[in-house]
DNA sequence: GCAAATTAATGATTTATTCAAG
DNA sequence: CTTGAATAAATCATTAATTTGC
């Protein structure tokens, strides 16, 4: 399906350097140990929840960067994981509380 | 804080009788049977909300009257509801966009 | 127990908006 | 009115969980 990326979704945050990733089933584990998706770990995991817990939810560039070096810390990860883990964390979590507020009863009458 | 109201806010749209609209917090619901503030169903929010996305930012008296007859079919709405939900909605959009701006140069750490 | 098949989560891209420069 | 900057919403794609048949 290549996906060809026109990197649209980015600030200058993470330079427009867009990755160009493997679309193509046979592309893993051989090669340049690219392509694959960012996988993290519990501890970046948990890191990432206790920071958007504490209130942060759109981090700045410069805040990302520094998550980014302190998440690095347990395995591999750039600044635009952590970007989309935001962005996805966000609406995820907007969507499940969008849904809470339907279930309340809120449509008589 | 006194705003007091002098319904500066509102057009000759509904008749110059501005409803003298609480701007004291403790003025609604207590009285007679009435002053109960309107409360929106999914419905009508959804209306109202494809209205603005469609690019409806300030209805004229007209257009204001029309959304209240198609509202009214949802429950118990005014032409002033219609009306503050438009001017609510601007500033709210406006204040939102704000802080996201300057969540880029924010840092609270 | 164990993979293949299926489903659920979630990372990454694309699309449609917003406000407000110019 | 047009365009720039920046999303958030919607969607696509891949990985992990899980279910299932043996």
């Amino acid at each position: 399906m290549e996906r060809l990326l026109e990197n649209s979704a980015s600030p200058q945050i993470f330079g427009g350097n867009a990755p160009q990733l493997a679309a193509d089933p046979h592309a893993y584990g051989e090669k340049a140990g690219e392509g694959t998706r960012w996988n993290p770990t519990q501890e970046q995991i948990g890191i990432l929840e206790m920071s958007y817990r504490g209130g942060m939810r759109a981090p700045s560039a410069q805040q990302i960067e520094d998550i980014t070096a302190q998440l690095s810390r347990y395995g591999k990860i750039e600044v635009k994981n952590v970007f989309y883990w935001f962005q996805n964390h966000r609406a995820r979590d907007r969507r499940q509380k969008e849904k809470r507020r339907n279930s309340l009863g809120l449509s008589h009458m």
